[in-house]
DNA sequence: AATATAAATAGGAATGTTACGAAGTAGGAG
DNA sequence: CTCCTACTTCGTAACATTCCTATTTATATT
């Protein structure tokens, strides 16, 4: 997933190539870690300084469903991450520092295998986080 | 994991045993699925109208440190839910609904047998989410 | 190149979730 | 019963996300 394949899928639906929407692809495509809308606002920013969150929040939401964006929700925070769609994998996420490292197994086959038959569920997605610390942050975690 | 095995973990952390807590553990305890912490809110308000959001959080807070309870976070909002800790399972989200179904199938044992030696990184928790449509949500879903 | 129009944007306000600090309250060990 | 400390409430605030509306703009079509 290039920016060539992301414009093709937008252009696909209709869907315009505005500066701002452009930056945040880049932002996206730079980037090897998933990052907050936070952080794709500011960087963005930098080359756009008057765009707004919530056309930071709108791309963001449009990429997911056109599927060239991962929207990924974890337990450290309750904001989300985005990454540009290349290669399905999972991700490794830091407790202590909030990095997030990808991981390659992913459990969907051998769980849609051991699925029983009609359920009469609709699987359109899944999600498999690990957490813990990485190596930087080998620190303890302790109750009061 | 019944009310008697959560004041046990309590009183062995010493932590003390208020009707509010009493409350937010009965609600989680009485429901078959994972509530919010505005569900929860609701449930305890009945009893208690003076209870703040603030009690709520930061009980969920502990009795998921503690491990009684799970808090889960899902792609579908930004909100995170919890349950008591009834027997480790995962679950199936209905986009349409919300509503959520316990899936026995845990992948992390096969993950951890097929992970690379030492990668420094300790781990501690995982999640796995299964996204779809429920029997009574089986509806398209289309960008604009 | 000019035009039309549907799509997209900025800006700000609104909503919702979660956390923090201070001051008062109360569980439960002794 | 007393005391200590955990706990609660209340207000406030940080933060993430979305909604609203007037305005702008990308692009297809003339």
């Amino acid at each position: 997933m290039n920016a060539d394949d992301v414009t093709k899928k937008l252009q696909e639906h209709g869907c315009r190539l505005t500066p701002q929407r452009r930056l945040i692809i880049q932002a996206l495509l730079a980037s090897r870690e998933p990052l907050t809308a936070q952080q794709v606002f500011n960087t963005v920013s930098l080359e756009f300084p008057n765009i707004s969150f919530d056309t930071v929040y709108r791309n963001l939401g449009l990429l997911s469903q056109l599927g060239v964006v991962n929207r990924i929700n974890l337990k450290v925070k309750f904001n989300c991450r985005f990454e540009i769609a290349r290669g399905h994998h999972h991700h490794f996420i830091c407790l202590g520092c909030g990095s997030s490292f990808p991981v390659d197994f992913c459990p969907f086959e051998q769980y849609t295998s051991e699925l029983p038959g009609n359920t009469g569920f609709r699987v359109v997605d899944h999600a498999f986080e690990v957490y813990g610390y990485c190596a930087g942050c080998n620190v303890g975690d302790s109750v009061h």
